[in-house]
DNA sequence: TTAAACTTTCAATAATTATTGAAAGTTTAT
DNA sequence: ATAAACTTTCAATAATTATTGAAAGTTTAA
């Protein structure tokens, strides 16, 4: 496998597991793209490399950028705008996390607190319901609360001994 | 709010998060009401709660029958089939991440160590690929190995004392 | 063995989501 | 102030994914 096979095998490897860190195919392949270039990339080189369109292009970079992980250079003399993202792993799944607890867990855990406190109307249908909500709700929260410490350490050495503790 | 609505709210929201733990919203929304059902269900009954077809019904309880999250149940004298869902939330936890880590996690694993692995050429960019599929390499497989382990205790007083230790 | 009760399959269709491309918008140099 | 260089927006279209429903398949009872 030579430099081309494997950048294109990575880039959509990773652009088709996007769904799995909740964002779309273009969204991660651009993120691949930058993630593994030496230099900053403009649109131009972005849309020529993942034969893409201009206007998927920048909706994309724009979110990329709303989401904390690509950012704007400006490259003194150079009239286009250049881009590059985090290249720190450990930084990039701290702000993914993040977003992610955000966006989708949060309103999640508000729902299921929700619904779990409704009247107990002594049923065991709504029994039932209480019961199983509150779990879902407790077990949610702890999983949360656990990426979001795990995600916040900047060293390594603290998921190295966790990982030796628990195993 | 009353049962009803509570019941719906509860329905919908888990629906439409399924996307998050990598499944599709009829398949989460079964899984749902099973999760609050007081007893197993029937296709019929689960047709008439959600408003879906019995194609659709059938299909996804297959799939959930595949990640070993739903049973069947075989009530004597009765001629149908009735459905019911693990009911534990530590081992539906299990069970969901031990499936998407064989599904989606694995695969990407195995292509980010083939790219990282690569013939060095010298080259910057080749360098650059190298080095970031690796560390993305390391990042995921060290994620994916926590999962595992603390998904695979059964009891929670080890998620509890990690939790303490990294707060 | 037949027929009723039930489930599965799958081609057709609908719903959703992603992508394009060109017009409108913005910035910079002169 | 103008025009060239560039970016953004968004209605139209394409691609993907989910859903239906009816025909085919299976099981059970008599």
């Amino acid at each position: 496998m030579n430099y081309n096979e494997a950048k294109m095998k990575f880039v959509s490897t990773w652009g088709s597991l996007g769904t799995l860190w909740g964002i779309n195919k273009a969204m991660a392949q651009i993120q691949a793209l930058l993630f593994i270039s030496t230099k900053p990339l403009s649109m131009e080189d972005i849309m020529e490399e993942l034969k893409i369109s201009r206007g998927n292009t920048s909706m994309n970079l724009r979110q990329l950028m709303d989401w904390g992980i690509v950012t704007k250079e400006i490259i003194p003399g150079e009239r286009k705008e250049y881009f590059t993202t985090e290249k720190d792993v450990q930084e990039l799944a701290r702000v993914i996390a993040k977003e992610r607890s955000r966006r989708e867990i949060q309103p999640v855990i508000k729902v299921l607190k929700e619904v779990s406190s409704i009247q107990d109307d002594g049923t065991e249908k709504t029994r039932e319901l209480i019961k199983q909500t509150k779990a879902l709700h407790d077990l949610t929260q702890t999983a949360d609360d656990m990426i979001n410490k795990l995600v916040t350490q900047k060293q390594n050495w603290i998921t190295k001994s966790v990982l030796k503790l628990i195993k």
